[in-house]
DNA sequence: CGTCTGGTTGATACGACTCAAATTTGGTGG
DNA sequence: CCACCAAATTTGAGTCGTATCAACCAGACG
């Protein structure tokens, strides 16, 4: 598992190798730290190889919000070096295995490989739809509702990279991450939590999800997931065989 | 005033003269008509040359959210025809007047114009930015600083692109349609602009935003003016200079 | 062990919603 | 130019979802 562009398209061995030499230079970055801050000037590329992060914004009455989650295999930004300071921070969730890479190194590892950028391409434009999605969530779902949808794309998230299945997956968000993500309190966000449980739609403890019923789950967040932009030619598919 | 880059990019006569060739293609669509629906396939980049769009996602329980706004210079999604389905639709808010780009010609446009490519590029990270401000609009401010906040967003975007001046811009949303970005009912909407008008931060009546005190409007919305990227070395120049 | 972080519970308050109706505005056709 | 109609705005009364504040509890950790 080196990256969730496999999961849309159809890489060479070439392909893989690139990939592999653009991700040596790694790093880690203890849990809770920062990654990356607001007004930094923004230099590399990050490539989440393990754990969680969150990019998140905050306001000068100190209240906060995380404005979108990463989980391994996703890119923080192909392009932010375009921009010439950070307008977010990105925070570690989890202790966090990433891997830097450079503007050159991008350029050289896209150069001639139209796969490698369609694939870019793919997962900047889901990430994008996924901001968007969240602006709905926040906008018109009730508190049940999106935190039925937060955890339904989390667990789809995660299965496409397979660090989920059977229903099942690790959850390092604590109920005030959650508070955070879905713009409600942290008291709230434990009161739904123990209705979902009621509902026997989840389980949610130690830091494990257990998805019981995703079709109802999803049903009842009003989860769509064409959003998430899962049909594509690539899935599972070997550019080689 | 063709497009937004210009506010950006040091254009050259020559990038001038593509992005005029590019746009010859044009289309009128009626106020309160879809540009494009959600499940549609992809085929053009838009690019508004006059008038006002929303970009919305509908739920099955028929809550509607606009997540973003377009207003004249603005591209719709570069790159979208990479994807398969439209995950979302775009709504004409008044009259108005489009660019259709094929994705041949914007291959065109950009293959050897790196101030136009670039510029592009930092469009569509401030498209990005200012989704995510968005996010943390729904889900950190109250509806007072919501709504003064999406005021000001408005009015320097369109002052950007020279449409606004003295505090004063065209504002063709109703009430309802700021209900529907701001994730309130237009009731509230309503009460929340009185209170608006009432503090003398704005006045607001057929169609007409007047942004009575701009700096003390940002001030109780919180308003950070990082997200819009406006700091870069392009603005008001001119590569011929 | 004490301390700390994360989770849980209860009581109360308030911001925003709902529903319903009145009023104003803007467009259209006679 | 006026009469009419639909759309948009405004007002009022009552309700509800979520926030707030304040404890308390459990497990992890040094």
């Amino acid at each position: 598992m080196a990256t969730k562009l496999e999961a849309f398209a159809r890489l060479s061995t070439d392909d893989r190798v690139a990939l592999e030499r653009v991700t040596q230079n790694t790093r880690y970055i203890d849990a809770r730290r920062d990654l990356i801050s607001e007004g930094d000037k923004p230099r590399y590329v990050h490539l989440v190889l393990d754990g969680w992060a969150a990019r998140y914004k905050s306001l000068p009455d100190g209240k906060r919000q995380i404005v979108s989650l990463f989980v391994p295999g996703d890119f923080c930004d192909v392009n932010v070096y375009i921009l010439k300071y950070m307008d977010h921070s990105i925070g570690a969730i989890t202790r966090l295995k990433v891997a830097l890479i450079s503007p050159d190194e991008m350029s050289v590892l896209t150069e001639g490989r139209p796969r490698i950028t369609q694939a870019l391409w793919w997962h900047e434009l889901v990430t994008i739809a996924i901001q968007r999605e969240w602006t709905l969530n926040l906008g018109q779902r009730s508190a049940y509702e999106r935190l039925g949808h937060l955890l339904v794309e989390l667990y789809l998230r995660l299965r496409t990279v397979g660090r989920a299945r059977d229903g099942r997956c690790d959850f390092p968000l604590t109920q005030n991450d959650l508070a955070d993500a879905t713009g409600l309190t942290a008291v709230h966000v434990n009161r739904i939590l123990q209705e979902l449980r009621r509902d026997n739609l989840i389980e949610l403890e130690r830091k494990q999800l257990h998805v019981l019923d995703l079709e109802r789950l999803m049903d009842v967040s009003m989860f769509n997931l064409n959003y998430l932009h899962l049909d594509h030619e690539g899935r599972h598919l070997d550019a080689n065989e």
